[in-house]
DNA sequence: TGATGTGAAGCGGTTCACAGCC
DNA sequence: GGCTGTGAACCGCTTCACATCA
């Protein structure tokens, strides 16, 4: 084990490796070797066991990793062994998708406040949450203790959203607006650009592109899989 | 220029590219050089001049690029000049959302169909569009041309659903289960796993008072307790 | 002069392959 | 024998720096 920088890449499979976990522990499974994660869940072996050393010797040779004592590692360098708490703000379609989101409600991550600047929408209530005013974002960010801000409002508000949510001094920040967000050191920016996944898709299907008369075909990278 | 393999954050960039040109356009700009676009939108100079070369010469030296010419030539690469029709699996909190998208309204992307296995939500209406079963699936994609399928169904049907749409001859799949899916050759596979995503915020949260290099040194190389 | 297009260097992530340990 | 942990090789993306050209 080394103390060297986590990319992101790495954390995002500690995620993932953790779910894979409670999978063959509600099956029943005690030991799991990285080989054997990695055929099941479609993952490479060398990267499991990297990913894994970067925080620790989790395993034992000739036999694997303990599947539960995996678990409770993974959770607690995830920080997934305390609560959340979340706000959305945009109380539109994804807004309001992503609050009620099945995916959380098992989870630590609480959703507790949505916010939208529409005095329509405002005092309304979405599931079990209230539609707050994104005017009063920073006081209620410190009653609530909110440490995640999700991003859901159209592309031309993000970025004065985005400046709201960094002086109220949230750490974490996820942006599902279209648009490259001015990145600030010291806190966490993940940007989930829908639109430019699909029109990456599209570019697939396009295929053949035709440029100044001449025909080009640029095959999209395969990716490798073992 | 030259017919090389494309990565596909190259062609994620593109999609970028083209909203920030959409934007000059708007604004009545004329012409742009690369190193105005990455001031203004937060991007890298040599990374767009190096990713439109991929595709052809479009700029013009001591001047930059035309806005309006740049634009086509994106939009033809990317493949946006014709229409393309999408089908959503699970018409859960997610699929529902994604279906009225308005990202989608004004773009080449035509969500045509909505997918579900559970009878009772079978024949309703989300939008415009009628909830049509999972058992057809391979016949309404050949009747509506169905180029790419988005899969919102949780986890645990998400392999079996992947399979349904393989065998129906999409080519171009968008995946919110979270769960790596079998990639498959000459089949573009994308994963947007929100749960990873929100887990990595997390981790990046905890980090900061655990061992993540810079911070808390964790005890010198060795044995860590069980 | 000013900005592109591009070889080359730099850098970081992935994969290999094997020593080390159970 | 089996599997982990890891240095080293590999590979690909990013960034640099400059020749090139309008």
């Amino acid at each position: 084990m080394k103390a060297e920088k986590i990319s992101e890449l790495t954390t995002n499979r500690l995620s993932i490796y953790l779910r894979c976990l409670n999978e063959l522990s509600a099956a029943g499974k005690t030991t799991v070797s990285s080989d054997h994660l990695a055929k099941e869940f479609h993952l490479n072996s060398a990267q499991i066991r990297k990913d894994l050393a970067y925080f620790g010797e989790f395993g034992v040779r000739g036999v694997g990793y303990y599947v539960e004592d995996l678990r409770n590692h993974l959770r607690k360098i995830l920080g997934l062994d305390k609560e959340i708490s979340v706000c959305i703000i945009g109380s539109g379609r994804l807004g309001t998708a992503l609050s009620e989101y099945k995916g959380f409600s098992d989870s630590n991550f609480r959703i507790v406040d949505l916010f939208d600047s529409d005095p329509k929408k405002v005092g309304k209530k979405v599931g079990n949450v209230f539609i707050e005013d994104i005017k009063n974002f920073s006081e209620i960010v410190k009653r609530d203790n909110i440490e995640v801000a999700v991003i859901a409002v159209p592309a031309a508000y993000a970025q004065e959203v985005y400046e709201t949510v960094l002086k109220a001094g949230i750490k974490a920040v996820m942006n599902f607006a279209p648009v490259p967000l001015k990145a600030v050191e010291d806190v966490k920016l993940k940007t989930v650009d829908l639109t430019s996944c699909f029109e990456s898709l599209s570019y697939f299907l396009a295929g053949n592109v035709e440029i100044n008369g001449t025909a080009v075909k640029p095959e999209t990278k395969g990716r490798r899989k073992k």
